[in-house]
Parts: C-alpha cells; sequence; structure tokens
DNA sequence: GATGAATGAGGATTCATTCAT
DNA sequence: TATGAATGAATCCTCATTCAT
C-alpha cells in the first residue's frame, strides 16, 4: 500500500503536513499572547505573525482572517476544557449542595481561565459593546450551552426561556466576577472568589426551590 | 468692524469661551454617538469631527487625543447624573426595603443608560479587558465612589476593604447586567432587569445584617 | 458681509481650497503617467500618489479608490475634448464628402489621443476583456454617444440599433486602429492614419446611400 | 512494489514524460479558465494551480513564470488552430469572392474563439495597451504570419511593408470585432459578425486590384 | 479659532515565487 | 516529482495627529 499519487486523493481537505500543525499551534499560541496584551480588537494579524516569528503570509496559509484566529483558538480552549473537566461539567450528584456545586464549578472555570487567559480577552470578543452578537460567537454558544445543562438539573421546572435567561445571568456575572479576581492577587483575589460563588449561590438558590439545596447553604435562613 | 449686533470689545474674551463650549458640546454629542454605533477602539477621531460637522483640525484644538474625548464625556455623564439624580444617590431611609432600594437605584441608573447610551459604551471603555485599569478612568472611579457611599449606609459594619471589595463587585454585575439589558427589548428586557434586581438584592441581603432587609428579602412579594 | 461660521454651512460639499484643486490636478497628471506606464489595471494608487510626490493619504482624502481616479480623470478628457472641438463633434456639412469627415474626425482624435496619451489607456480601462462593461465606463458612454450623434446625420434612415451597433464598430475599429497608430512613428505611423481612415471610410460608405458621398469619395467604383 | 499492471522499468523515462505531458496539459487548461474568468493580469499562479488541482509548487516545475504559461497556451492554441483549420489558412481559390475568402475565414476564427474563449483572453494579453510588444507575443506573431500568408494571394503586388501593415489591420479590426461579437448574444451577435466581415471586406477590396473581387464586392447580394 | 491638507506608519490581505520534505 | 509551507514585498486603504493658511 504505497502512498502513490492516487490514494492521496480521499482525504484532499485535510492534506496538511507535521509542520504544517505545528504552524498553526504556533500561531494560535502567539495569537493567544497577542489577544491577551492587547485585546482582540486591537490585536493586529500582522503582530500575531510577528509574535509566532512567521511573515504575514504564513498567518494567511492557515488563516483566512483574524476572526477565524480567534474562532478555531476559541473552538480548542472548548475542546480542552472539555478534555480537562469532562463531557458534563457538573454531573450534579443530587446530594451535593448548591454551594458546593456552584463552588466546584466556578473554581473550575477560574482555574481554567488561569491556565488560559486568552479565554477570558476571547470573552470579551469582537463585538461592539452593547450589541449582544451571540450567532457569531461560537465561544459564547457553547459556553451557554454548558451552562443550560448544568441549570437544568437545578431547575428542572424552569421554562425554556427561564433556564436561557438565567443561563445568560449566569455568564455575565461569571465574567463580571472573573473580571475582578484576575484584577487582583493573593488574599484579595481569593476574597473576590469568594465573591463571585456568593453571588451566584444567592442568585440561584431561590430558584432551586429547594432542591440541591437541602442544607441551607448560604448564610441567610429563617424559615 | 461689527462683529455681529451683539456686544462687542468687552464680551470678546468671553463670547470665544462661550463659542467654544458650544464646540465642546457639540464634538462630545458627536463622539457619543459614534462611540455608540462603532465602539470605543473602532471610533475614528475623523469620525468624531465629521459627525460634529467640524474638521479634524478644530477637534484636536480641544481634545489632545482620543482619550481625552472619551474622558471629558464620563466627566460630563457624572456631572449629569449628579444633577439629575441628587448628590447622594440614594439616601437611603431606614424604613426602605434593601429591594426597594437597589430597585430604585437599578431604575435609575437604567434609565439613565437609556438615555444616555454612550455610557455603556465607555464603561466598556479604551481598556484592554482583564487589565482593569481604573486610574485612567475617571467614570469607574466616580461610580465607585458613589456605590460605596451608597453601601456604608448599608453595611455600616463593613471595613474599607469590605466595602470597596462590595462596591467593585456591585459595579461589575451592574455592568454585566446592564449589557443583556440592553441586548433585549420588550418583556424580555423587563425579564433581565428584575433579574438584575435580584441578582443585587440577594447578594447585598446577607451583608445587610437585618438592616433594611427587615421585611425578608427574597425574590419577590407584595405585602 | 464677514464669513463667519454661519454662511459657510450654505456650500459644504464643496469647501475645497486652491492648495486642494491643486493637489487633485496633480493626482490626476501623475494617474495619467502611471496609467500610460503600467496601463490602469497594473497602476498602483501608491505608485500615483509616490509619482505625484505625496503621501498614500493624501491621494485617499480626495479619491476614494483608483477606479474614482480613472472616472475623474476620464471627465476632464471629455470635457477637454468637448472644449477642443466644439460641441458638435463633426457638424457635418452636406456639402463635405464622407472621405473628409471621417478624415477631419479622425485627425482630432488622433491629435487628441497624442496630447492624452491617457485616452488610450482609460479606453482599455478596468474590464474584464470580452465583458463589455459599458455601463460602468463613462468614457465610452459618452465617445459613442458623440459618435452616434456624428453617425445620425450620415445615417438618417438607419434604426436606433442599427446606428448604435454602426457607432460600436466605429469606435472598436478607431481603438484599434488607434493601437497600431501609437505603436508606430513617423512615415509608417502617418500610413496607419490613412489606413485607419480608409476602413472607417469604406465601411461607413455604403450605409451613406450616397449622402455625403456625393462626390464618390473611395477608390472604388463602378456605378 | 508494483507501481500499477503497467510496464516498469524500460517505460520509467518515458512514463514519467507522459505524465509530466498530462500534467502541463491539466495546467494549461487550468490557466485556459482562469485566464478567462478573470482575464491574464488578474489571474494568479495559484489560482491556477488550485484549479489544476496541483500545488503551486508542482506548477513552477512546468513553468518558470505566469507568463510562460501564456505563452506556452497561447502556441498550443495556434497548433490547434493549424491542426483544425489546415496548414494554409486559407488556400484562396482564384474562383472564390473575396466576400466569401473573408467571410470563411471569419467565420473560422469565430467558431475557433468561441471553442476557445482563453484565446481572446490571450489577445489582451500580458502587455501593456499602447505599447505593443509583439517580441514577447508568440500569439500575434504567428497570428500575423499566418494572415500575411494569407493576404500575399490576395494582393501579390503589394510591398512587404504593406502587407505587414495591411496583415496588422486586419488583426487589429478583427480583434476590435470579435470584441463586440463576444460581448453579443443571439441575432445581434450574429449582426456583429456581418458587420466585422464587412469591414474587412470592405477595406480589403479596393486593395486587390480587382482580383477576387470580380463580382463587384459591395455589402452583399445573391448572384 | 477654524479649516482642509498632509502625513506616514500601520492595518488586512495577496501573490509570484522558492524551499524543505 | 509533488507537496504544502514559507516568504516578503506590494496591494489598497485608514487613522491619529500635525501643519499651513
Amino acid at each position: 500500500m504505497p502512498d502513490t499519487a492516487e490514494n492521496q486523493a480521499k482525504e484532499q481537505p485535510r492534506r496538511r503536513q507535521a509542520r504544517g500543525e505545528r504552524r498553526i499551534a504556533q500561531l494560535l499560541e502567539a495569537a493567544a499572547t497577542v489577544f491577551c496584551n492587547t485585546g482582540y480588537t486591537a490585536a493586529s494579524t500582522n503582530a500575531i505573525a510577528r509574535e509566532a516569528g512567521v511573515s504575514p503570509g504564513t498567518l494567511y496559509q492557515f488563516f483566512p482572517n483574524k476572526e477565524a484566529i480567534a474562532i478555531e483558538l476559541g473552538d480548542r480552549l472548548m475542546h480542552e476544557m472539555r478534555d480537562t473537566y469532562g463531557e458534563a461539567l457538573a454531573p450534579i450528584d443530587p446530594a451535593t449542595t448548591l454551594e458546593a456545586a456552584v463552588g466546584a464549578a466556578v473554581d473550575r472555570f477560574i482555574s481554567f481561565n488561569c491556565d488560559h487567559p486568552v479565554f477570558f480577552a476571547l470573552m470579551h470578543g469582537p463585538d461592539i459593546p452593547g450589541r449582544i452578537a451571540e450567532e457569531h460567537d461560537a465561544l459564547h454558544v457553547t459556553l451557554l450551552a454548558r451552562i443550560e445543562e448544568l441549570l437544568s438539573s437545578l431547575l428542572p421546572d424552569a421554562s425554556p426561556a427561564d433556564l436561557s435567561r438565567t443561563a445568560h445571568m449566569c455568564l455575565g456575572l461569571y465574567k463580571a466576577g472573573l473580571e475582578l479576581v484576575l484584577g487582583h492577587e493573593g488574599a484579595e483575589q481569593e476574597a473576590y472568589i469568594q465573591e463571585l460563588k456568593n453571588v451566584l449561590v444567592r442568585y440561584l438558590e431561590p430558584l432551586t426551590g429547594g432542591r440541591a439545596g437541602r442544607e441551607e447553604a448560604s448564610s441567610r435562613r429563617t424559615p
């Protein structure tokens, strides 16, 4: 079974050499760096190429434009996230406290964000602030899907519209918290993480109708 | 050499200033429009000048650079906010429910944002996401100060650090909520406003130690 | 009547300074040179700016793109042509021979082309050869109109379709001849000019039905 | 290690050449397509390679540059033309009318152009309009030679210079006419074909000194 | 003050061509 | 041979900013 010109034709779309794959990785890494340093909007393809140590032409051999880089980067991040934290983002054990579940989720998300700072830069992506453009933003779509998935086990009675809205809220709150978390260090950072958890737990708790909240997790109570 | 029918030599310097003020207002209005349409980063000074109906040179006679425009715009917005809603943003009546206080504050903020859409654009301003650059951002600083002020009456026992952190959280949560609110319309928008209020109330309630929370603050109720 | 800010507003669209007009002329001249040297397609806006001794940005202050330069250049050429040769391109005197009329027209066209070599470059304009795109090509449209005008007095009985077709033919033949004329010098060039005239006269003569051909101009005859 | 069922060691060099020929044909076909779609100037070698389904590197293994592709394509077209229409393009029978001879020649040329649309694209080839660059353009040279050959039997008394000039004129007129023919369809196209024939016949008739023009050549007639 | 002209570096993107595998 | 990667100068065009008038 020699690899003659004939049998190559089958897999045309991805006849890529190992070097190419390496370059792509290298370019994505460079893009991550640049996105982090300057933000997505201000990042330039030339800067990415320069950071990667290649010529602009090389970049365009693998990506048709800046957005494609962001998309691919987002895709890889989502995959890495899935690989790292398992298919079901949080297969909530009914015995788990809301507090524990949210705490674990937030911890994982934050840890992931610390490992992959681009994630944050991409979340504040190409859109004009105020114009939410989820359709074009696979990252958001995927994240929202995962959060909805997670929430649906917590809020089994919620209508789809409510579920979607709650997911949007959670993601927004998380992003807001993350910004603060990343903006601080040490004990203060820890404090912000705790605050973020508090926010989410307290926001969600009344919605769960007692489920997963058997132990009355938050500080408040007065039956 | 009549210049107009108005007063001449005596008033000239003052008139010049008056005209300058008009120009500045004109430019800032134009900047607001452009920032809203394209976002701060993508907005170009030439576009602002064009929108204002003046030449680029004129713009630079009043502002040294793009950032200065944003800063001045922010300042004016803060003043307008103060003028509109009173010096103390919310001179909380001890008899008021937390829910009512937060609800009123959120309503006022949102109403202000709807009247001045730039506000939002500026909040997601020139800074690289992830790098919180409060020093350069008078808007944030002022907003935080006002929120702290507001909170200090709610949380009299909080340490300055806690107070500051809580204020940061509130502002972040508000911004996140606002983004969602502005991204929707009609009933859905109303629903997001309510969710935002819920988030803030539930987040703050446990911190108040009962003060202003006398009436059991959870989600909603009619006394 | 001081020129205050108020009375300026009227003539907004063309507030241009003398320097600007000069620059435009300079740029058009440079464009003419570059178009002649490299052809329209291969001409680059940067090359034009360089030839004009200005920066690319300056060029774009006056022209939005390369096509606009070509269009303006074509317009000016048409006007110059009209100014030089009179409104009616050839108010054919009934007493004139076809040969004389065509000869005069060709001579004038060629002389104009020699004075303004861009004319030729623009006629072989931006279009993909084979795709005739008259609609976008004001030069062609105007030339055709003038030729039709001229022909309508020669061929009063022709249908509009025939007239148009004949005009197209004449323009095509003229362009073909011009290419050869410009490609040669001295006596050979003169010979080509004569051939071009012969072609047109012999092509048109049978169409005129004797009108303007009273003297039986060409070499052939045999009644 | 079978390569195919065909003959192995002995035939290898020949097979390699055969494959090379196939590649070349493939590339030229692709080039023809691309030249037709975008014109010679705008055609990119990468696009040609892509259209041919090979890599850019492969293309450059057979052609040193873009121009070489055009030249080879022109050569092959000339050969194909010769193969199709016989060595002597029109071995004019003395008994034939000029009208018939020209009509047949034009019909054959046009039919050839319709079968091979590149032909036209190449004729308006790489040269800067106005600069006739025959040296680099084998197509033109060959065409001119054939036309001269054809004409020499019609105009036996013409000097070489006149012959060459007339050939140039004929080619130019033909190209001009072809452009119009290809730019129209149906009846209008037919009309343009007829006009082109008329032009050539009327142009050449007086030059033939009666030869082949015995039957009174003007516009059209049925004996 | 006001204008419009001018800048020139930098943006994304393309392309003929060469090179390593 | 064939491939896909690599190049880097060149493309068009934009923009914050400065300058002459």
